[in-house]
DNA sequence: CCGGAATACTTGCGCTCGCAACCTTCTTGG
DNA sequence: CCAAGAAGGTTGCGAGCGCAAGTATTCCGG
């Protein structure tokens, strides 16, 4: 019980000095961020709404929201599928990269200043150990054919 | 950097769920449920404003709202303090006290279910103990009478 | 080939909550 | 004794986001 008001006490301190600092030096929001950042990672820098939710932080209707905010600005935009019309896919425009890669030094410096350093090595190798196996979970990652759409 | 991913991602899952439960078994949100377990370990039942918010997850301003709807709902009253018309105390009612106690089981059980039971005990104690020191930090607990004020 | 169930996303609605500004009440220096 | 500033709470405002319902599309049993 311990562990469970460490971790969500540890959670709401570290994020909100996250998001203040990525907010004022940035302009983007925590999410906003992490949604940049996976797709920067994903083939053709792009992923379906769906798989962006449930590897996000967002249900759907957040993620709908948040990357609706995202293309205003002109850091996505959305593709639809040729052989599927329902999915649809976030893609990072090159003005949203530039902008994730203005941004990251500011994430890093964040998260190191505010969690790494303060912790031993191998107490982050225990919490990344403990609690990665909850990211997992949702999708068992089936075989979605990746290349089917324009 | 996998450690903080694990962070914010297992946080958002455990407590997600934890709050869908309470919300619907008890009625209450957690951040709720959080303030008046706290109260509940205080002297006299009751805690400052600030104490209460540096402890807990939100902002005063947060708390200022929360403790409305708490009034609102008589789990909690107002006290003022007669040595400092400034500050104010949240008092656990015993209504108040009656719905923690009816919360609780459910309360346990989710955060069993979700979350010890999902990890081995050396870890529980990790990541207590990695995490914990990020609670402590903001007030170092200076001396204020406690008994000053009716 | 068709109608119902399932899937993928989107929207209406309402609540929560953080920031900045504000008011009130102590405290402190001159 | 009286400003000037600090400290404790509260509010105006607006953004974010979850739930439930809605729409569009695909899948599947008969």
């Amino acid at each position: 019980m311990a562990a469970f008001h460490a971790l969500i006490r540890a959670h709401a301190r570290v994020v909100r000095m996250l998001e203040a600092e990525l907010e004022t030096e940035q302009g983007l929001s925590l999410p906003a961020y992490e949604v940049l950042a996976h797709l920067s990672e994903a083939p053709d820098r792009r992923r379906r709404m769906t798989e962006l939710a449930s590897f996000a932080i967002l249900t759907p209707s957040g993620l709908t929201r948040l990357v609706d905010k995202l293309v205003r600005d002109g850091l996505v935009e959305r593709q639809r599928c040729g052989t599927d019309a329902r999915v649809v896919y976030a893609a990072l425009t090159d003005a949203g990269f530039a902008r994730l890669v203005a941004a990251y030094p500011t994430h890093l410096r964040g998260v190191r200043t505010h969690l790494i350093d303060r912790l031993a090595p191998e107490q982050l190798d225990a919490i990344a150990e403990a609690l990665g196996p909850f990211t997992d979970d949702p999708l068992a990652h089936d075989a979605v054919p990746p290349g089917d759409c324009l």
